[in-house]
DNA sequence: CGATTGCTTGAATACTGTCAACTAGTGTGG
DNA sequence: CCACACTAGTTGACAGTATTCAAGCAATCG
């Protein structure tokens, strides 16, 4: 279960092709991983693009994917981060709403619809499983809108890291030095920042002794204090 | 269908109880309807608080239901306002994560978790409703997400009352002076701007001839110009 | 009728964005 | 192998937008 670096393999449950959905049992298991396949995608790759039909779900089983949205305009904001158990547009009708690229080298589970259609309509606890995920993802968004709305560029950035930092840590991950995978453009996109204020914000909480930056990761030494006053 | 007042009861399928529903026979509803139960609200009162444990759907019947989320220190994000056929916290497990408000009168539907829960789970086309709503949502929310952290002001309003005629539209209302029920407080919560900033921008809105503001509505005269480069 | 609340506007401030320059690291091609 | 170009990251100077603080007005309510 520990797995020192950050794009490795892990052994946790949700690190398997169809490992989101945690009632499924052994056999049900084997028959959802034939149905889909295994993808690999170097960095930057794009695994699907707002407006294209939405013909397939994924699941990551590995590194991390970017979700966003863009208007012509060069505009994005990324929405979320998916990292390994999480799906992606499980229920999505007719085309995509987001585009999805990855950050790094990642495996992707992917399922035609249709298969998977077929697969949850013999077994109804597995709706019941996709509303708890919806649930769970629809409660993200009300945190990340409170985040964009609410929140200045130096709390959006603390919380940003601290929430990274859970969220790595529950899949086992080694967190001290926080693997920092995105760049500094995309932590932009995601907090509704431009490059520069990043960087800025970042240095200054460096400064303070909040933060340490290192190359590809950020180590939390305070961040409790300052963001006390956030998070309260 | 021509409801003229913006509160007004309406003869759509939307405004019933359990009309979100779309799939459901004439038999369904009716029991669905002897399961919960009508409330009235005035405006402000509190339909269920974030936090408080989630024992209860809603849908909303009548007038416009506030969903926001607060930290202790006064901030507040409204992520959406409901409107007659909009559901809320379908599928919360444990605690609700928002709160709820009444945004002037407003009829609320709303029927004990475990009392949907049993009815829905006799009808498997139920849940397949279920997700398809909160697909939607989560939609929604991607493009809240984008307009609060890509957008500026101006460019806000423009969005965030377009749409809101178009929804109003929907329902079959009358749009043209198009109502506007919210505070100014309530729309600079949504939009993660302040009161001052709302004002002034639709002051500026209006200077340009791009809008007219009456008391309670604002007329729209010429958004798509102005929203053309935001919006392309 | 006074008081409260919501809305509006003004002035000054602060934060973030824009533009620009520089560095370091990476990869390419001669 | 090295020169070159390109990108990501960083920092500075400046501009612009949104916030803060403040005050005035109108409408509502007790």
């Amino acid at each position: 279960m520990a797995a020192s670096s950050f794009a490795a393999p892990c052994a946790n449950a949700a690190a398997q092709p169809g490992g989101f959905l945690s009632h499924l049992g052994a056999a049900d298991l084997r028959q959802l991983m034939t149905l889909g396949e295994r993808v690999p995608y170097t960095s930057q790759d794009v695994l699907f693009t707002q407006g294209a039909p939405a013909g397939k779900c994924f699941s990551v089983v590995e590194g991390v994917v970017g979700i966003y949205r863009t208007e012509c305009d060069n505009r994005r904001q990324i929405t979320s981060f998916a990292l390994p158990g999480d799906i992606l547009e499980i229920a999505t009708q007719g085309h995509h709403e987001v585009s999805a690229a990855a950050i790094g080298p990642a495996v992707v589970w992917e399922i035609p619809r249709e298969k998977f259609a077929q697969f949850a309509s013999h077994r109804p606890y597995v709706l019941n499983e996709i509303v708890a995920l919806m649930a769970t993802e629809i409660a993200d968004a009300h945190d990340k809108m409170f985040s964009l709305g609410r929140r200045a560029a130096e709390e959006k950035l603390i919380v940003f890291l601290t929430h990274w930092r859970d969220r790595l840590a529950r899949l086992g991950r080694d967190v001290d030095p926080l693997p920092v995978p995105m760049s500094r453009r995309d932590i932009a996109d995601h907090l509704g920042l431009t490059v520069e204020t990043v960087c800025r914000t970042l240095a200054k909480l460096e400064r303070r002794g909040a933060i340490e930056i290192l190359p590809g990761r950020i180590r939390l030494l305070d961040t409790e204090a300052v963001a006390a006053p956030a998070l309260a």
